[in-house]
DNA sequence: AAATAAAATGAAATCGATTACAGTAGCTTC
DNA sequence: GAAGCTACTGTAATCGATTTCATTTTATTT
């Protein structure tokens, strides 16, 4: 069906050798045979057959991109940076919906092995440490969105959970709470910890006492803060706001509240994680913490690119970047102090 | 670094032809010989190398998506049907996000014509009915969701634009309004061109002339909407109601509305189309149209790995799939007649 | 115009898998 | 135990590009 670039060569009347010349705009070809050849590969349509290419020259200009859920904004915008700035520089990107299966994200990854791709670039992962070094040992390339994984190979990029959470409790005591829940995403992920370790170093600056039975677990999607949420009412334990570990869960909060006739931010202020675009729409709006999604991807690529091609490793390997609390309708109230 | 085939052959002391049948369980090998390679490539890590397969295979169990935004739930719901349905039949997804340019289209487009992948699904492209079936005609796959292209190789998967169009202007009629507003989205766009025939055809049905002044482009985003809906406001023409040809645009009507504090739907009724995870959210809820997203994904690839398989064309090529007007609290307002 | 240098082109090896065909070992049968 | 089968296993060609090295052509110098 295709041609080949032997065809080329014989339409033109000149080598495969000089052909591939041609194409890849090497120096040392004469003028005369460049538009002969060019001519050949216009009439036949020529385009050169990517697995031959790839064999021959042991890479594929290609970078994966494992998401969790291409549903949730805040994969997309990080994937819209990678991809740009992927773009820009003549790679590929082949982005992979993990939906929350770890046993898929573990097998995309093997295409990183059959070398499919020449990297892969991970958002918040759910395989551990040791399975990713593990990979990155054997030499493969990794980048890590979301999170650090400590490896000498491994270009990771990522915000302070602890530090944000810090504030958004902050923000919470500020304006009256004390009785502050916290909804946890999936217990295993390292997000989820951090987010929580905040929550408890921010409780203890503030000398407010932890209560285990305020924090309960949504696995960072709507049904599950929705679930949490009920859980906690049927537990009928007292508390005045929500800080839910992202956005998601949030509104799952909202869903339940709104079944109750609770009111936000009045009887009860939320906070989110992620800015997602949907946190502008709720009545009220949400107040979130945003990072710079776009940038964390376009960052994470242009150095990860740089590295699979000199093959080595810059001194800088750790980027981190700020995060900004967004106090919006839900949670900007001051309650008077109990 | 990777072990190749002749090095899990060594291993195992046979021979590479046996490796590889004992890999792709081909009938016919001693269950100690089988044992012998399989401890082998355990303990080279060996994965074989996706290049070569694909050169010596023709083929690559790969099919693409060419999508607009992958920040539209649109596109990545049908993703998700896609993918799944893939998954199950040993296909590969890549993702590509066109970014609604055409040019990134057509430039992903030449993944097929290099045979990185076997085929590609574009969902709701920009490029021109001719341009895609000259790709058709030289034996590519490509099939196509929410459009339907005249060629007997492409397989198409769409809704009745003109069918549900007439039902959301008969639903506002209903609600007695007659001074009804038109965002069109990309005036080049097929989707576009038969919602307003929709549009036309109800007005026509219930002899309310047609007024060109209420009809004005969005491009199918939220600050086109927005924009389209101030520049109606500044004409100073009269109207009650606006269907929107897709939800994004009709965000960007309530956010001029809520500038002007336009109450909706008391003083305006709107209508979208997509059933946006975020109609849901906005207060008050959004009215739209709800096409099968997952499905139309899942119904289109199953279809298109047979006849990537079979090479060949069954009966069936073109699929419609019925959409929903749901109506919600943005239009469920009766007016008075004027 | 001959000698030499420089530039353009071609022949053939290579990347790593699969598979048609050939060859060998093991088994049955007489 | 030899002949004839059957069932495994191995040899070598193949997929389609790139690139080294050798060769031919062209340009430069004297």
């Amino acid at each position: 069906m295709d041609a080949k670039i032997i065809d080329v060569a014989a339409k033109a009347g000149v080598s495969p050798a000089t052909v591939s010349r041609v194409l890849n705009n090497a120096s040392g070809v004469t003028p005369k045979t460049r538009n002969k050849v060019m001519k050949a590969v216009d009439e036949l349509n020529y385009h050169p057959n990517a697995a031959a290419k790839n064999l021959r020259l042991q890479k594929t200009l290609t970078i994966g991109v494992i998401a969790q859920d291409i549903n949730n904004a805040y994969f997309t915008e990080i994937i819209k940076g990678i991809e740009n700035m992927a773009y820009a520089q003549k790679y590929k990107v082949f982005i992979c919906d993990a939906e929350n299966q770890t046993d898929k994200e573990r097998e995309y990854l093997t295409m990183l092995m059959d070398r499919t791709m020449d990297g892969v670039i991970m958002i918040a992962p759910t395989l551990s440490d040791e399975e990713i070094c593990e990979i990155a040992d054997k030499g493969y390339f990794v980048a890590i969105i979301g999170r650090n994984i400590e490896h000498p190979r491994i270009p990771c990029i990522y915000t302070d959970n602890v530090k944000f959470s810090r504030q958004v409790v902050e923000h919470l005591v500020e304006r009256g709470h004390r009785d502050i829940v916290f909804l946890n995403g999936y217990p295993e992920a390292v997000d989820s910890y951090e987010r929580l370790e905040g929550y408890l170093k921010a409780l203890k600056e503030n000398q407010i006492p932890f209560r285990p039975d305020l924090v309960e677990n949504g696995n960072f999607n709507e049904s599950g803060g929705y679930d949490a949420m009920n859980r906690l009412f049927a537990k009928g334990v007292p508390f005045t706001a929500v800080f839910a570990a992202n956005d998601e869960m949030a509104l799952g909060v909202y869903q339940a509240c709104k079944e109750r006739g609770i009111s936000i931010p009045e009887e009860l202020a939320v906070v989110g994680v992620d800015n997602n675009r949907i946190s502008k729409y709720v009545t009220p709006q949400l107040s979130t913490v945003n990072q710079p999604k776009y940038t964390m991807g376009a960052i994470i690529v242009e150095k990860f690119i740089d590295q699979m091609n000199e093959n080595a490793f810059a001194d800088k390997r750790i980027f981190t970047v700020d995060s900004e609390l967004l106090v919006r309708g839900s949670s900007d109230y001051y309650r008077n102090k109990k």
